[in-house]
Order: structure tokens, then C-alpha cells, then sequence
DNA sequence: AGCACGCCGACT
DNA sequence: GTCGGCGTGCTC
């Protein structure tokens, strides 16, 4: 009786296969085979060993192993299972993606060897006009210990000179030479942030890594001091061989915040981004998974990396809504490290100065320990912000005349201003004032954005662009005019308005241009006088000190959305570009644009503790019987008709008719139709999560088996960002 | 997801 | 008469 394998495959397929075992060959779960599938050859996943064959079918023979080991150990294992079972996405495709795509594709794990090298003096000689030789040699004279290839390489030297080099025996390869513990490096060892004393003692309510599983949520008011904070634990705590998760937004993962880690923990801090390409993945995943004692600084699916000593779990900004992946296996990065915490007997620290309101009930229930952090860090006072109301008041360029005078006033005083608008481009729609047309996307269900930089009509939800044009394009009319601010309109006022001093747009599309937000940043650092104007990119994570003044054109977008979470992140969006403003010495003062500036939401913000909004919002929460109170899941429709989309939402609302489950719809999506997809939504609100998750396991193998109308997909979200 | 099989339109 | 369009079905 042969050994049977069930292995899983990278494909879309909610259902595992059976092969035989060839005798000689043990496997174990977690391990990469090569496999016959149809008729190609596949990389395929062991999932269990010894199972019983099914009855009727000639099973094939494993090729053989990848590995003799498993490229995903037991614990990442576990928590891919769970996750492919909590958001119901084929087990297949949510372990590979713990894989780097080389090991995907079928590579073998094994790391293209990094030379290591170092001059020698055999007494050969460089020839005189071999500059770049010499200063290679030159420079690798210097570091004693050997230099890898990449580093040479980074440095701007070529693989040309090296080879020279070694034909003329002037350097010689060498073993690795690795610091044994990271920490031992004695420039490292003194290096520690100093804490204030709020900083102390939040720090001490933090339980250690050895005290096994607990979660804390560090509330840290903007400009609290939260990373100083993570950079004390890991110091205190981490032990030598430990390895550490911290996961970060995408955008906060820029070169300064790495260097600020990396000033502590020198080479022991490796990053994780998708900025990354394949060979820095696959060699990154190799550390991790060889278990050395790195701190991983990363984006959401650094969550799913393979550690095998995770012994602390750091979650930066965890209200950031890019730690849900808004696609395919729609995870969240955040609840999985919750998981994995758990998983690994280890703590848990989640910061933000706006905590999600899940994260708040979490506290008030008791799961997690709240720890309080409401002091800035340097005695630095916190902002005071003001409702400006703008009905009935001229704006240029979205501003009103007070929030030009407040700018005007502390550039006087040789101080920085931030604008904030949540638009990019120039305007978000063009308008003839004659026939009322409107540009619009022809792919899409929205208008089209105007450019005028680039002298460009963009979508902002697909690729679509096409050139500007100065008349209406339906009537030819010369009264075609941009409607509603955008960054670059209100740059180009601010720039009119102050024409003696700077105004620096910092945006997507600015940023991208530039190659970095390094320059701008630079340029602000200076301190001198200058005006920023830019998006969400602004609101997160900088410390600019001389900004005293912060603005923000329109807070209105959010007020009245159709989508439960919208107050929330309203408010946290409003508070983390609030935060900006008086970091340094000076006090900050913030204007906000309405006009409802007598909306409860927004008075509740002026009064201003984050803690007491979020209250608030959970009584609204829990009387509209919305998420933490219920447990929410989005069956997603994409098809070539709205008719056969919501058909075969039709067809999946009957099956989900149970007591304590309520369906929401089917309806259309908010935006309908994108990219040529007509999309609508079946919302599924339930008391009992777990009663909910049997539900949707028993509709998709219902739906498995059942012939629905082609060019329709449908997909499961569970605990959905966007309900629009 | 791949990949093959299969049945109807414009080509040498 | 064939090349090839993408609809449908299967993968242990």
C-alpha cells in the first residue's frame, strides 16, 4: 500500500490532489514537490501525508522533492490554513504567496553565493591609467573584512574591474564574515533612544516577550513618540537569536524611517516592500526562513514571511486601511500578525494615534491592553484646530480669504504652512457652462480628472487617459472650464498668492516625477519658509518641525458617505494631517474648510480626544448594527452586463437565508461599472462570525458545483474595507 | 490559472 | 478545403 501526498497548487481551485509517494521519498506538510498536472509539470505544496486515496481514481506519482525541508515551516503552515479558511480563498494560492515569486515559479531555494572579497598585495601593479581598478582596490583595502559582490557593485563598480583584479591577484575571495549576534557590534550596543518620562511609562506596561501571548494597543497622540518606543522594546527584549516583525504602511516605509532602525540595529534590520525585485526577495525570504535573528521592517504581506523565532509582533499605524489587501486573497496584514502573535506565544503591539474602532472595542473588551501615550515628546503642545465655515464665502482656489490670511501670517513669522486637499490633479471634472457636458471615462462610471501639467484627462480608477482639450468636446464651446479643487490647481494659487515664497505639491504624481519624496522632504528640513500643498502622502508619518499651520480645503467629502466606515476614517485622516502642525518648538493651529460646521462629527473633533470620538462612533456602530458588533462579509460580482452581475447575486442570496445572517442587496456597486466590469455587491451582516464562516465555506461548494452564466466572477470579501 | 478539445467564419 | 476565434471542461 503506497504512501499518498495532499498537495496543493497555485491555482484559483478550492480543492487539493492526491498523488502517490514514490517509495525512498519522505515528505512532510509544508514541503515544495515537482508534480505531473494534466499535462504540464506543476510546483505544488504538501498538505498532508498518509491521507486515504479516493476511490476510482489512478492517481500520479510525485516527481520528486524541491527541498528536504520545508519551505514552509509548521507555524506559517498553520497560520495560511486559518487564513484561507477565515476569508475563504482557495488554500492553494494563499500559501503560495508566502512564497518569494522565484520559489513560485518553480526555482530551487538556494541563493546565488555572494562572493566575498579583499585586497591582497602580491606586489603586481595596477597600470597607470586604470583609475577605476585602483580606486576599486583602493576601497576594498579599506574594509578588512571582505566586501559581498553587491556591495561592490552598489558602490558603482563593475564585475570588469573585479575580474582584472583577480587575474592580477590583487584580491582574493574570502569566507563571509558575519557578526555572530548583531547586537555585539559595541557602536551598536551604546546606542539607545532616550524616553521621556510619558514614554517610560508607557513602555513599562508592555509585557515582554517571554510573558507568552498578549496584545496591547499603544495609543500615541501624533508626535507622541510611538517608533522611539519600539525602538526601546526591541533593544530591552529581543534577545539575540530573536527575530522580530514590524509591519508598516507602504508609505511610511521610506529610507529615513529604515535608517532610524537601522542607526539601532545596524544589519540585523532587512526591509520588505514591493519595491523590491525577485533576488532580494528570494534572498530575504532565505534569512528569514533560515532563521536569523533579523528585525523585519515590512509591508502588509511581510506578515506571511516564514520566520521560525518570531518572538515580537510590532503593527505601526494599524488603523491604516493598506493593511487589508483589496484583491485576490483579500487578507489583512494586521489581523493575521494579531494570528501569528498568538500563534507564537509572543506580544503584540499595536500603535496609531487614531486606533481603529475595531482595535478600540478590542481594549474595552479587554482583549487587548490599552496603553495610553498623551503627551508630545518634547513638551511640545498639541494642535488647536478651528472649523472654518466657507458657506457663502468667495474661494480662490478652494481657499477662503481667512485661511490666506493665516498662511500669510506665519510665513511672516518665517514659518512653514501644509495644505491638504484629497484630490490630486487640477481639477476633478471639466464642465461646459454651455450644454452642461461633463468629460467622463469611457470606461469607466466617473469623470475624468484634468491634468493640466501634463495637459492630460485622467481616470483615477483605470489607466485611461487622453489629451485635454481648450473647447467643450461635445459642442465646441469656449466656456469648457475645470470644476472642484485638486492639488495642482491650489498649488498654482498659492504660488500667485505668495510669489516670494516656495510651494512645494506633494502628491502621487509629483513624487513619482521626482523619483523620491526624499527631495521635497529635504527642501522642507531646511525649515525656511515654504507652503506644502499635497494629499494623504503628506498625512502620514512625516515630522516636518517648522509647520505651524495646517489647512484643510474640504473636510466635507466624507460626511455624508454612504459608507459606514467613512466617519471614521474622516476623522483619522483629519487628525493625522492635524498632527503635522506644531511638532517643534512652535504651537500648531489648524483650520478646517466646511460647510456643516455645525456637524457633530466635526465639533467632536475640535474638542479633540481621539478616544472619545471613537466612542462615539462605536454607540453609531453598534446601534446601525455594523462591524465590530457584527461580523460582515461582500460577495463581489465582476461581469460583461450589470444584468448577469446581479444575477448571480440572485442566485447566492437564497442560500445565505439563516436566522441571525441578514443579506444587504444585491445592488450595484458605487462605482458601477470600472475598467469595462460591471460590479455589484451582496452584503452579508451576521451575528456569529463563526456561523457566518460555516455559511460561506457551504455557499462556495454550492456554487462549485453549479453552472453560473459565463463572464461573470464573483468573489468573497471577508471584513471588508469598502462597502461602496 | 493553464491547457486542450471543439465547433463555426475569412483566408491561401 | 484549412487556420484560428474563444466557449467549455478538466486537472489527482
Amino acid at each position: 500500500m503506497p504512501l499518498i501526498a495532499r498537495i496543493a497548487l497555485n491555482r484559483p481551485l478550492r480543492r487539493l490532489f492526491d498523488y502517490i509517494i514514490p517509495e525512498g521519498l519522505e515528505l512532510t506538510p509544508g514541503q515544495r514537490v515537482r508534480i505531473p498536472f494534466g499535462r504540464q509539470q506543476a510546483t505544488g505544496l504538501v498538505v498532508q501525508v498518509g491521507v486515504e486515496p479516493p476511490p476510482g481514481i489512478t492517481l500520479k506519482v510525485v516527481a520528486g522533492a524541491m527541498e528536504n525541508w520545508p519551505a514552509l515551516p509548521a507555524e506559517t503552515f498553520k497560520l495560511l490554513s486559518w487564513a484561507s479558511d477565515y476569508y475563504q480563498h482557495p488554500l492553494g494560492e494563499c500559501l503560495f504567496t508566502a512564497l518569494p515569486p522565484a520559489l513560485r515559479r518553480g526555482r530551487i531555494a538556494e541563493e546565488k553565493k555572494d562572493q566575498w572579497w579583499r585586497a591582497i598585495d602580491s606586489g603586481s601593479t595596477i597600470p597607470a591609467n586604470a583609475h577605476k581598478q585602483k580606486a576599486l582596490w583602493d576601497w576594498l583595502n579599506q574594509r578588512s573584512n571582505g566586501t559581498p559582490t553587491t556591495d561592490i557593485l552598489r558602490a558603482g563598480f563593475n564585475r570588469a574591474q573585479l575580474k582584472a583584479l583577480q587575474e592580477k591577484q590583487l584580491i582574493e575571495v574570502v569566507s563571509p564574515a558575519r557578526p555572530a549576534d548583531f547586537n555585539e557590534a559595541p557602536e551598536l550596543l551604546a546606542r539607545r533612544p532616550r524616553l521621556s518620562e510619558a514614554q517610560t511609562s508607557a513602555a513599562e506596561q508592555l509585557a515582554t516577550p517571554d510573558e507568552g501571548f498578549s496584545a496591547f494597543l499603544l495609543y500615541g497622540i501624533t508626535g507622541s513618540g510611538k517608533t522611539e518606543i519600539y525602538l526601546h522594546y526591541l533593544k530591552e527584549h529581543l534577545g539575540n537569536q530573536d527575530q522580530a516583525l514590524v509591519l508598516v504602511p507602504e508609505i511610511n516605509l521610506t529610507p529615513q524611517t529604515v535608517a532610524r532602525f537601522q542607526h539601532y540595529f545596524g544589519a540585523r534590520i532587512v526591509v520588505w516592500h514591493s519595491a523590491l525585485n525577485d533576488s532580494e526577495r528570494l534572498t530575504t525570504w532565505l534569512k528569514v526562513r533560515n532563521g536569523e535573528p533579523v528585525i523585519l521592517v515590512g509591508t502588509r504581506s511581510a506578515a506571511l514571511l516564514p520566520f521560525t523565532n518570531l518572538r515580537t509582533i510590532i503593527v505601526d499605524e494599524e488603523h491604516d486601511s493598506s493593511y487589508k489587501q483589496g484583491e485576490g486573497f483579500r487578507y489583512s496584514g494586521r489581523d493575521l500578525a494579531v494570528y501569528r502573535a498568538h500563534l507564537n506565544k509572543c506580544p503584540v503591539i499595536l500603535g496609531s494615534a487614531t486606533p481603529s474602532l475595531e482595535s478600540v472595542h478590542n481594549a474595552k473588551q479587554a482583549k487587548y491592553h490599552l496603553v495610553k501615550l498623551e503627551e508630545r515628546a518634547g513638551n511640545a503642545a498639541p494642535p488647536v484646530i478651528s472649523l472654518l465655515d466657507i458657506r457663502s464665502r468667495p474661494l480662490e482656489g478652494g481657499l477662503s480669504r481667512p485661511a490666506l490670511n493665516a498662511i500669510e501670517q506665519i510665513l511672516a513669522k518665517g514659518e512653514q504652512a501644509l495644505v491638504f486637499v484629497n484630490r490630486r490633479g487640477f481639477a476633478p471634472v471639466m464642465m461646459c457652462f454651455d450644454c452642461g457636458h461633463m468629460v467622463e471615462c469611457p470606461r469607466c462610471d466617473t469623470r475624468l480628472t484634468y491634468h493640466r501639467r501634463d495637459r492630460a484627462m485622467r481616470c483615477h480608477h483605470c489607466d485611461y487617459q487622453t489629451a485635454a482639450t481648450e473647447q467643450c468636446p461635445k459642442c465646441k464651446s469656449e466656456a469648457f472650464k475645470p470644476v472642484g479643487q485638486g492639488t495642482e490647481r491650489t498649488e498654482d494659487i498659492l504660488a500667485t498668492a505668495f510669489p516670494d515664497t516656495p510651494v512645494v505639491r506633494v502628491d502621487r504624481d509629483s513624487t513619482q516625477r521626482k523619483g523620491s519624496i526624499q527631495g521635497i522632504l529635504n527642501q522642507v528640513n531646511t525649515g525656511k519658509p515654504c507652503v506644502l500643498v499635497g494629499t494623504q502622502m503628506l498625512a502620514k508619518g512625516h515630522d516636518f518641525p517648522n509647520v505651524t499651520l495646517v489647512v484643510v480645503v474640504n473636510a466635507d467629502g466624507g460626511l455624508f458617505s454612504v459608507d459606514f466606515r467613512a466617519p471614521e476614517q474622516l476623522i483619522q485622516t483629519l487628525l493625522q494631517v492635524s498632527g503635522r502642525a506644531g511638532r517643534g518648538t512652535k504651537p500648531g493651529k489648524v483650520l478646517v474648510q466646511t460647510c456643516h460646521s455645525d456637524h457633530p462629527l466635526l465639533k467632536t473633533l475640535c474638542e479633540g480626544h481621539y478616544l472619545d470620538i471613537a466612542d462615539q462612533l462605536l454607540k453609531e456602530r453598534e446601534e446601525g448594527q455594523f462591524p465590530p458588533f457584527r461580523a460582515m462579509a461582500i460577495f463581489r460580482t465582476e461581469g460583461d452586463t450589470m444584468e448577469k452581475s446581479l444575477q448571480v447575486l440572485d442566485t447566492i442570496k437564497p442560500l445565505a437565508n439563516t436566522t441571525g445572517i441578514e443579506t444587504w442587496g444585491p445592488l450595484p456597486a458605487m462605482i458601477a461599472r470600472r475598467a469595462d466590469k460591471h460590479r455589484a455587491q451582496l452584503i452579508l451582516n451576521a451575528r456569529n462570525r463563526k456561523k457566518l464562516n460555516s455559511l460561506l465555506t457551504g455557499i462556495c461548494q454550492e456554487l462549485d458545483q453549479r453552472k453560473l452564466p459565463a463572464g461573470v466572477k464573483w468573489m468573497i470579501d471577508v471584513d471588508p474595507q469598502e462597502t461602496g
